[in-house]
DNA sequence: AAAGCGCTGTACTGTACAGTACACTTTGTA
DNA sequence: TACAAAGTGTACTGTACAGTACAGCGCTTT
């Protein structure tokens, strides 16, 4: 009976949209319900642990997503250069040009975060390492690298912010344009 | 009677404390009641709108306390540089190092944003638009002062996240001198 | 002292909330 | 076809929510 497994995973991404929209406390069982076609029984029946699970599972599938797509990229060492590149191109996507917030972000801010503490932490903790090993491969001193990696992933958070305050997806392709020139001065070339 | 005036300002700090920690509609009004002292019928009495007109009269101070601490002093005309350097003064001691959230970024994140549009958008613009014109006075290019005004105002809001996202003030501090840092590399120097 | 107003506490409204219980239907498998 | 397990709809629980109504307090003014 593998339907278990892909009616939960179908669901998920529809669960990320609502909190992504309402944040935690704002997004309510009657919306989820409603936007995904399920009703209590069955989300029930699915996560057991309701609203706190359905979050969990949600931040876990979007780990997995910047592992995939993010992160092992970032970690390729043959040409580390397009692993920076592919990252950015992957951020565009996956914001849908700043159409999109971060949900780990938005998780951050409020009292959220001390619900899931640790994958909050490890979602930015991991994505500034891989990202600082790749701009030392490409000949950062380890300092520099540091600070960049720093300054990209808070400048793509604060993009977000700026860009759904404007309503204007511009504001954020502008931004990773700049940051991502400033991952390129290489001082080794 | 001039203690109704007095009372209300009292307690809007408290209010933004509190929707800066619960997001908008993780503030409840029971919380609102213990933490500023006052029962149901005097919070009404003070602000009839309830939770929205609350809401509005905190953005409305920190609008104001912005256009006074950061946007006056950015333009300040004799010493652009000096306005930038209080602007970073400020935004350290306001955010205290960190450990405080923007509440307008809190805001712009989830559907809180469509209630408070305009205030949220304002925010945002009127500081771009002062630090642009201060970068300007400084020798600034119109586009470079333009992109290092993003640059910095979207630093801040991620380094917010960041920061509270590591529970650690160290990140804010860090991305606040190399901000300050970027302000400063005059080309005309 | 008495009137009037700013202010407050309390008891209440109806609604929406997360979560539970359980009988029921559907589905895969033998 | 039968039967077990997966999955679902419905009706329900109690609680917390935002907001209301209103009588009464105490202060100021006259």
């Amino acid at each position: 009976m593998a339907r278990i497994i892909s009616e939960r995973t179908d669901i998920v991404p529809v669960l990320g949209e609502i909190f992504r929209e309402r944040g935690f406390s704002g997004a309510s069982l009657s919306e989820i319900t409603l936007r995904t076609g399920l009703g209590k029984g069955s989300l029930y029946h699915f996560f057991p642990g309701g609203k706190e699970e359905m979050a969990k599972v949600v931040l876990d599938d979007v780990a997995d997503w910047f592992e995939t797509n993010v992160f092992a990229p970032l970690r390729n060492t043959d040409d580390p250069a397009a692993g920076i590149d592919q990252m950015f191109k992957a951020s565009l996507l996956f914001f849908r040009s700043g159409r999109r917030v971060c949900l780990v972000g938005t998780f951050a801010l409020d009292d959220t975060r001390d619900r899931f503490a640790t994958a909050i932490q490890d979602y930015f903790a991991a994505w500034i390492r891989a990202l600082t090993a790749a701009l030392r491969r490409c000949g950062f001193a380890n300092r520099a690298a540091r600070a960049i990696a720093e300054d990209v992933v808070a400048g793509i958070q604060g993009a977000l912010v700026l860009a759904r305050s404007q309503d204007d997806p511009a504001t954020f392709t502008r931004a990773i344009k700049r940051l991502q020139a400033r991952t390129r001065s290489t001082p080794a070339a």
